[in-house]
RNA sequence: GGGAGCAUAGCUCAGCUGGUAGAGCAUCUGCCUUACAAGCAGGAGGUCACAGGUUCGAGCCCUGUUGCUCCCACCA
């Protein structure tokens, strides 16, 4: 089989593959062998909401190096893949869509609108997962889940109830974020905070009984909403006022004037007007003091009847028209220009409005406790580790969790009040009658769950829970959760609570965090900017290996990754790299033979022990990395072996061989191929399946290998040093023509002086890799004495210039390079003086010892030549 | 206000537990050597942000400084 192109054509290979192996080898069974252990990864569902983004394709792609590397290692391995159903972003994308139809949620109806719902789902999940096979996930599609499938709610549902029955969710009147856009509360979590101009008013309410006070304020429209004024009880101005009466400057209700301790003395006036409605710290106050709350707007974010006058104004709006009453009333002291924080709900940008509402919360002290502690207590371990903080810092100023939204598209709360009486059951079923009055007929609640409360329990209710037999037993709890540093508070803080409350274990060892994948200038890839890369797009161009591999390389714990052009074509060229050494093996291979059989050390030449010790070692080295999560790292290693080790140096060394019939290199190049295909698999799967198929093989697909081990008596580490310095010779060779200035086609006349077998021993190859004609050996006598000089370690060369070399010049840059290398002899001398270095780096100091010993050799050899030159 | 990250070759970045600074791209020189010009060989290019400290030895550890980025908190 020989018939591959000249150049990798992805394309014509992928989708064969990827069909091939779905249909045999990503679904380990729910029962399975005790003595196999598995290895489980859930997929972070992506959100209905569009197509696949860059963050996605790093995100799968680091979870399928995992699940490939462990399913070779032979584990069970499972990889759940599923789709969220997203309620807040979903539901925004179909009302956008029926407006486009001139429709609204209200028109449609509750079930009209659902059925559109569950018609997008079914468009775009299929859209999206039928990208995450294109970027070629071992996944396990039997066991597709979707955050709103039957047993995901039921889930959902049997968690509420439980968390309800033990007085962790409770309903009431709570201040809550509330964006006028989206037309539903939000939690904390989802409002993002920017700084912008705004300004600050100081604004006098006249005070019962005479006199005035100045209140500072940014937000006079919701003047009507103020229960109170506040001021610290130890501040001497107002402390007469203190219990008094004041006197709104609009719509001339009264206040009265409160201490607290809240109010601190030198920000604005020192006085506060309290609006519990609308500010989270005012609420709190307004508790501690009684104070009435006087809700001023209405849900689509305008002034409501409370507002007098200004009602049916916009927020905006009304703020003018007040301010310019107040202007005329002479109750607006002053305007001074401010800089503060505006909170905007996290999906559409729009400011969110805090607002007293009756909602739904979990109760979030008792749960976020075991969650700390699996963490400090590394049941929990995340990589890298400074993401501990984040999450500890969050969980340790943990406030209630609003939950219920009022969307449609989402798990409805199962909370049912009785029509009669009012009397509210939490149940998993429709209740059957009223336990309060008996009655039978109930109304639901209209509200949805926040989408990140069934994203919580994600890894045991896609696992198949609350049904505890089957893949919930066998497959729980998983191993690892990989996902970025953007939603450590939103989703992986939520799903260890969950899981240690609900299932009494940990949901994963591991969490692995990876950054944002960034433009080439910096930037992140967003849908404005429209600077984002559309991953099939690289895909159908560069093939699915070509974008895996941009993703991983250079990749590091936690940190944020360029995507470029310029490393586009650096995985192309090394996909083609490994495409053409392949095709080297299979265009010279010679017909019948069997080949590519295990290894007899006893059979292996030189430059064979060579290769396969560094493959050795090689193997060791990225199987350590991938344990520790050190892709980038990893592929970087097979990058440099695959392309310096292998191709430029032993396929070259082995054509010397293919060309003298002999066809034992054969087997090495196969072996070594094969097992360097197989350490890149995870990376790379496409690519290596089809080189893999193509070369003598044994098994079904390259998929299910065994993961390469290190082959004990096949170090080679005396060989591997040894080689190196035929290497180091024929390098001087290659340094010196071209210092030399002779060019590349024109063959050499090289003379070698050296006292070392392995170079004695092999001037094949000095002809062949140096481009000499001739290699002649010589002695310390009859050593050439017009010829260009160039030193190793080992070995000193002799080359036949076309000119007659300048003894002079030659003398003087013999003698630079001589003092060169007795400075660097004397840096290691002075190293080693210090005793510690025995004692506390021995192998340290020893390496140091051999490398002054080389040095040492190479600085005679350089001597030699000097007194060769040396004028008389 | 609190916390975190980053600062290394012209550019983009690697550099694990301290042990003589690496890759790709760009650049320069020479090669169409029958696997690959998406290639081969060779070269040039770095006070590892700055200042101290620990150590026989610091890009890496400690302290401080500067600059950029991010997250959290939110005194109206």
């Amino acid at each position: 089989m020989s018939n591959l192109s000249k150049q990798y054509a992805p394309q014509e290979i992928e989708d064969k593959w990827y069909y091939f192996w779905e249909s045999r080898f990503f679904s380990p069974p729910a029962v399975g062998d005790a003595e196999r252990k598995t290895y489980v990864i859930v997929m972070p569902p992506p959100n209905i909401t569009g197509r696949l983004h860059m963050g996605h394709a790093l995100d799968n792609t680091l979870q399928d190096v995992i699940i490939r590397f462990k399913r070779m290692q032979g584990f069970d391995a499972l990889w759940v893949p599923g789709t969220d159903h997203a309620s807040i972003a979903t539901e925004a994308k179909i009302v956008a869509q029926m407006k486009e139809e001139g429709l609204t949620k209200q028109g449609v109806g509750r079930e009209g609108f659902l059925e559109r719902a569950f018609a997008w789902k079914a468009d775009c999940g299929a859209q999206i997962t039928q990208q995450i096979r294109k970027l070629g996930c071992s996944c396990d599609w039997s066991r597709e889940r979707f955050t709103m499938d039957e047993g995901c709610s039921e889930a959902v549902t049997r968690v509420f109830v439980n968390l309800a029955e033990r007085g962790l969710i409770y309903r009431a009147e709570r201040i809550v974020n509330w964006c006028p856009y989206c037309k539903t509360s939000i939690s904390d979590i989802e409002v993002g905070y920017a700084e912008e101009n705004g300004s600050l008013c100081y604004v006098a309410y006249a005070v019962e009984g005479g006199g005035q006070i100045v209140v500072a304020t940014t937000r006079p429209e919701t003047i009507m909403g103020d229960t109170a004024i506040a001021v610290n009880p130890a501040d001497e101005r107002y402390k007469l006022l203190i219990g008094r009466t004041a006197v709104l400057p609009v719509g001339n209700r009264t206040v009265p004037i409160v201490a607290d301790d809240y109010v601190s003395m030198d920000f604005g006036t020192g006085a506060l007007k309290v609006t519990p409605a609308h500010d989270p710290n005012d609420f709190e106050l307004g508790v501690r003091h009684r104070l009435p709350v006087i809700n001023v707007m209405t849900t689509d974010g305008r002034i409501n009847e409370n507002g007098g006058k200004y009602a049916g104004l916009t927020i905006a709006d009304a703020r003018e028209a007040i301010l310019r009453d107040l202007e005329l009333s002479g109750s607006l002291i002053e305007k001074k220009s401010l800089k503060h924080n505006v909170g905007k709900c996290y999906r559409c940008g729009t400011i969110v409005e805090p607002m007293v509402m009756l909602q739904w919360f979990v109760r979030m002290q008792e749960l976020a406790r075991p969650a700390i502690d699996v963490v400090k207590n590394k049941t929990i371990n995340f990589i890298p580790e400074r993401f501990e903080k984040v999450y500890f810092n969050w969980l340790e100023n943990i406030k209630d969790w609003c939950v219920s939204r009022q969307l449609w598209w989402g798990h409805r709360i199962p909370a049912y009040y009785c029509t009669e009486c009012s009397h509210v059951e939490i149940a998993s079923r429709w209740p059957q009658s009223c336990s309060s009055c008996g009655c039978e007929r109930f109304a639901q609640d209209e509200d949805t769950l926040d989408t990140w409360f069934s994203s919580a329990l994600w890894p045991f209710s896609a696992l198949g829970w609350p049904q505890e037999a089957g893949d919930f037993k066998r497959f729980y709890p998983t191993q690892t959760l990989v996902t970025g540093y953007d939603i450590i508070f939103f989703w992986v803080a939520r799903m260890v609570f969950a899981g240690l409350d609900q299932t009494f274990k940990p949901p994963f060892q591991n969490v692995y965090i990876h950054g944002l994948v960034r433009d080439a200038q910096g930037r992140k890839m967003s849908k404005s900017l429209g600077n984002g890369i559309d991953p099939i797009e690289v895909i159908e161009k560069h093939g699915a290996d070509v974008l895996r591999m941009v993703l991983v390389l250079g990749v590091s714990p936690g940190n944020d990754l360029r995507f470029s052009e310029e490393k586009i074509l650096l995985a192309r060229n090394f996909a083609n790299k490994i495409w053409n050494a392949v095709r080297f093996i299979l265009v010279n291979l010679p017909g019948s033979s069997v080949l590519g059989a295990a290894l007899v050390v006893s059979d292996l030449k030189t430059e064979d022990r060579w290769v396969v010790g560094k493959l050795n070692r090689l193997v060791c080295e990225v199987t350590e990395n991938l344990e520790s999560f050190e892709f980038g790292i990893a592929l970087q290693k097979l990058y440099d072996f695959t392309w310096d080790v292998f191709c430029d140096w032993y396929i070259e060394l082995a054509k010397i061989r293919i060309k003298a019939q002999e066809s034992q290199v054969f087997d090495v190049l196969i072996v070594v191929a094969k097992e360097v295909l197989k350490l890149l698999h995870p990376f790379l799967p496409f690519i290596t399946e089809e080189l893999w198929q193509a070369l003598p093989h044994d098994g079904e697909s390259i998929m299910i290998q065994p993961w390469c081990q290190p082959l004990p008596g096949f170090e080679f580490a005396e060989e591997i040093g040894c080689f190196e310095k035929l290497i180091a010779a024929v390098k001087a060779i290659r340094n010196a023509r071209a210092v030399a200035k002779i060019p590349q086609n024109k063959k050499l006349l090289v003379y070698v002086l050296t006292n070392e077998a392995i170079i004695k021993d092999h001037p094949e190859i000095i002809k062949k890799l140096g481009g000499a004609e001739t290699v002649k050996f010589c002695t310390e006598e009859d050593q050439p004495v017009d010829m260009f000089t160039a030193h190793t370690d080992a070995a000193r060369i002799f080359i036949e210039l076309a000119e007659k070399i300048d003894k002079e010049k030659e003398y003087e840059k013999l003698s630079l390079s001589l003092s060169k290398h007795k400075k660097e002899l004397e840096v290691l001398e002075k190293r080693l003086e210090h005793k510690e270095i025995w004692e506390k780096a021995p192998a340290t100091a020893q390496k140091y010892k051999e490398e002054m010993e080389n040095l040492c050799k190479r600085v005679c050899n350089i001597e030699a030549s000097l007194r060769q030159l040396a004028p008389s």
